[in-house]
DNA sequence: GGAGCGACTGCAAAGGTTTGCAGTGGAACT
DNA sequence: AGTTCCACTGCAAACCTTTGCAGTCGCTCC
């Protein structure tokens, strides 16, 4: 029923060969015969068969994208981009969610593998050791995690996160609380690294701890304002932007005011920490960015197999109004780091 | 080099094709050999070739989903779903996004019919003439629309409308707004037809003023508050939930306070509704059902053909904080409808 | 004891496309 | 004029599965 190479040939006069040549190798075929090729093609409505083209060619011109939980509001911006960036080339996506499980999502892989060209491993739990074995099966490029031997694009986090002490210390803060994300994580291992490692931490300058494992979700963040209380911290960097508004939220329960008592910052900035209220400062992931370069990665590194490139993106500080002045509350808020300012 | 049936019928010793049959047609083949078959599969890391077998059978076991913009809060928690309920029949889904764009939307059905059982266009702005052609070259399930002849799931949306205005009369509203969505929306219909004829407003207790068309964006309801003042409205219901968040954002820029001075209510109930300030009060959307339902309908009557049957699901009135008592301030807000209370 | 049946398995075609190879005709070169 | 080459096109195999048909074998039934 539907129109085949084989329609074609016949409508225009030539052999199937030839309207497959005139497809996929146009130099290949003589320019007269060639328009008119395409011409009766599109009059009869004809599109190349990809599964027959994937049987013969290897290349489905599909690429899977494994996340997380699709609804994390963090996600979509990256699909998005991965999805325009992909078609432009002509290849479609397909979207699957682990549901945060690592079983599922190594299983994912595997039912993914033979029908597409690469897969795109958004902040995978698995462990270093499976995620190689899998990349036996289908080539893979690891965004928000880097593993030894595979293609990778992360965001600077560590630089962010840095960019927040810096301006929360510049705040005048002195007692500052990381609030950590699921165990697993490895942005939460960098950001971890980061902050513990931060230079007036090293002086003695302000003191960090750190909370956590933590649920990386609004709740988490709820039920982590008690012990923020209770440690006496006056800011606090949350692993991501819903778990700095759970925080909040769960602050204001308590009667603890954000910002005039405690700082809150957050990572991410997801759409939504511009729409609440206080706004939310926040270390900005170039999610769309990271999106893009990694469908880029996968693609390009399809011809000479085997690129193993690591990108990282830089992380910016964007200042809204969940953070102020610490306890002397003179401080310049201005004096470090180099803050992008927002409207 | 990826394993085929060849390579399993070699490794245990029968033919090809009661390899084939151990998978797609057990009762065919003596439990033993196929026990022993699937071993073999199981020892060599075999699976199926999706491609080959979608090019003898005609059935691809993918679906295609097209929204207008996989960023909007609106439609990740049903993309979550109906890919949920995809994998659980063994269905991977192509999600593409129109980036709100007709022609986009329309090339994505070409570009997708070959390689896909049937298609879920989500929200589609295409003109029904366009939608029933394009019907003709894979099945389709509208979601969010009304297509005469085609199946398809909607939600209750005038329902939900009604309830609100229920509840804003019963506040003691009797100039309500309603903030319209884009053109060409088939919701934004639904809602303005439930409302503007709502018993209520026929019997001239309270009276109904439209605005719109606006964007269906945060900016698009900030960009309205301006109007929302000068007409005068004590309450507004919005298109969804992301121009009421805009338009209390541009209220309050103004000076108009919520639920003070007016009270708003939004649709859909995205995750984010209940986290702002104030919480919003709004029409909660089955959308994760409303994904689930899309999908049972394309792959049910991929069987029986041309079922057409039109699913509608009910909404809900979730009461939050955005809403208040209107001018004379004493009405009895429990008296009407049937709204949800929340914690 | 021969026919018929049932359970199982093998054979081979088919599905739409790509691609190495061979063939054609004409132009350029010797 | 004969050779070589080039641009183009046709031929047919191959990719991996599914599936209608036919074959084998051991039983049951009359």
């Amino acid at each position: 029923m539907p129109t085949t190479i084989r329609d074609v040939a016949r409508a225009s006069g030539v052999h199937i060969s030839t309207v497959s040549r005139a497809f996929s190798a146009p130099h290949l075929v003589n320019a007269e015969t060639r328009t008119k090729v395409l011409e009766t093609a599109e009059k009869l409505g004809y599109r190349p068969n990809r599964a027959a083209r994937a049987l013969i060619t290897g290349r489905t011109h599909n690429i899977g994208l494994i996340v997380a939980d699709i609804a994390n509001p963090f996600f979509p911006p990256l699909i998005k981009a991965a999805e325009r960036e992909a078609r432009l080339r002509d290849y479609h996506i397909f979207v699957a969610d682990s549901n945060e499980d690592v079983a599922v999502e190594e299983e994912l892989v595997h039912a993914l593998a033979k029908q597409v060209d690469g897969i795109l491993l958004v902040s995978p739990r698995l462990a270093n050791s499976v995620i190689e074995a899998l990349s036996r099966e289908a080539a893979l490029v690891v965004v928000n995690r880097q593993v030894p031997g595979l293609p990778s694009v992360v965001m600077d986090v560590g630089h962010g996160a840095r960019a927040a002490v810096d301006h929360l210390v510049g705040l005048g803060h002195k007692k500052i609380g990381f609030l950590g994300g699921p165990r697993g994580s490895w942005t939460n291992r960098e950001i971890r690294k980061a902050v513990t490692s931060a230079s007036q931490v090293r002086t003695g300058e302000v003191e960090i701890g750190v909370l956590g494992p933590n649920a990386p979700t609004e709740d988490g963040g709820i039920a982590a304002a008690e012990h923020v209380q209770r440690a006496g911290f006056t800011a606090v960097l949350a692993y991501n932007d819903l778990m700095a508004i759970g925080l909040i939220e769960g602050l204001d329960r308590l009667g603890v005011r954000v910002p005039g008592d405690v700082s809150v910052v957050g990572i991410d900035d997801i759409a939504l920490s511009r729409l609440t209220r206080p706004r939310l400062t926040t270390v900005a992931n170039p999610t769309a960015a990271a999106g893009r370069a990694a469908v880029d990665m996968l693609l390009q590194h399809g011809d000479d197999r085997r690129t193993t490139a690591q990108v990282s993106l830089a992380t910016d500080l964007v200042i809204r109004d969940s953070t102020g002045p610490g306890p002397q509350g003179d401080a310049d808020p201005g004096e470090r780091g180099t803050p992008r300012a927002e409207a």
